[in-house]
DNA sequence: TTTACTTTTAACAAGATTGTTAAAACACTA
DNA sequence: TAGTGTTTTAACAATCTTGTTAAAAGTAAA
């Protein structure tokens, strides 16, 4: 077997396929672009990855396990303070999103929830990390006690997440180029941090009406 | 004509297309699905749209027509005070994200954005409404001076549209069925619109690092 | 060079999908 | 009921898409 041609043939499948169908989806993925995009014969697809439901997999896999351990990479120093643990996997999570496409996984999820239930398992324990940090911060009366962990969770993700997901109806309903845009966002990561360490400190006026 | 039949098959074969294309995209809707779930021949929904790209244009702008103007109703009341408005329109505004899918049209703009630029022009006038409204409650001395009127626009459109868009992924990770993770929401408008009206209030001990 | 194996291609097959059309069914009025 | 126009259907056509296959091209060792 020639495996330096092999793999190089493979791995170039394996760029086009990412690229093609984290832009068209499954659905709007044709074989024949992911070919011409690698510059070879699309019964060469078949040969690598014998279907497009096995090739998509192995891209929808592949961008899981670059995405997942992020979202487990929490409570690594336990010295860290939470203010600093907070503020920086803030950072690392946005600097992520802008090279790795999320929308992708998301809608695909939508398309067929069984990719969830089925390929996510060996992550799934590392993800409730993040509430179970935050429910002992409030036992030990470090951050104010009448916030729901899961809310704390819910807001950061949705706070780092959509701003780069929706990038293309922001920068249009804001009126500014997507470069603009790009600039607008160099601070936000801070603009987040302190949004959050705020309303995690203060104890009162919080639900007030 | 009969007005009477033909308006409830068309008015049958748009709920279905609506609820198809909503659930399946543009890519990965089709015309048997429609056709049978409006419980008609395939034939019939190009008798009354011609093409299925014609359809979904009408399907897309009936979903921009229906979340459009609700970004817009911003300043109708000029009495109202700010943390009203804010409270208000936080609350409708994820009370309609309940009910109708914001997805549905980010998936087919990031498909096409082409979409986005030629048929929502004439509700873009009214989306820096928000924008200029916040310039002006700055410059008046009602909230903090030190924070951009773009980033509270995108903080607060991602803390309300994603929770919504991304509840599957969501009630997942933090291993609670969706009927819990409805209760989870319930007060939900209420926390985002404190911890927004917070954070416009505080001048100080913000940006600090 | 021959042989054995891997990689690549062109051509084909099967089925899915959109769109068309001619005729049937229907509804309404004279 | 006959006539006119509208709505609906079954059957068909054209194209697109995935997947297969047999043969060609390439590679490396004996």
């Amino acid at each position: 077997m020639n495996t330096e041609t092999s793999i190089s043939t493979e791995e170039a499948i394996l760029v086009a396929a990412r690229k093609v169908f984290e832009s068209k989806g499954f659905d709007g993925a044709r074989m024949q672009e992911i070919s011409d995009r690698a510059g070879i014969n699309r019964a060469l697809l078949h040969y690598y990855f014998r279907s497009k439901d096995k090739m998509f997999e192995r891209i929808f896999d592949e961008a899981l396990e670059r995405f997942m351990p992020l979202l487990s990479t929490w409570d690594q120093d336990p010295d860290e303070s939470w203010e600093l643990k907070l503020k920086r996997f803030i950072r690392t999570f946005i600097t992520f999103l802008k090279a790795n496409s999320m929308l992708f996984l998301l809608r695909e999820i939508i398309r067929k929830p069984d990719l969830l239930t089925s390929r996510t398992k060996k992550y799934r324990k590392g993800l409730n990390k993040f509430v179970l940090y935050f429910e002992r911060l409030k036992q030990e009366g470090q951050i104010r006690s009448d916030v729901d962990s899961k809310h704390i969770y819910i807001i950061m993700h949705s706070l780092c997440s959509f701003p780069l997901m929706n990038a293309i109806v922001f920068s249009y309903s804001l009126r500014i180029s997507t470069k603009e845009y790009d600039e607008l966002m160099a601070g936000y990561p801070e603009i987040v941090s302190n949004l959050l360490i705020q309303m995690l400190k203060h104890q009162n006026n919080w639900t007030s009406k």
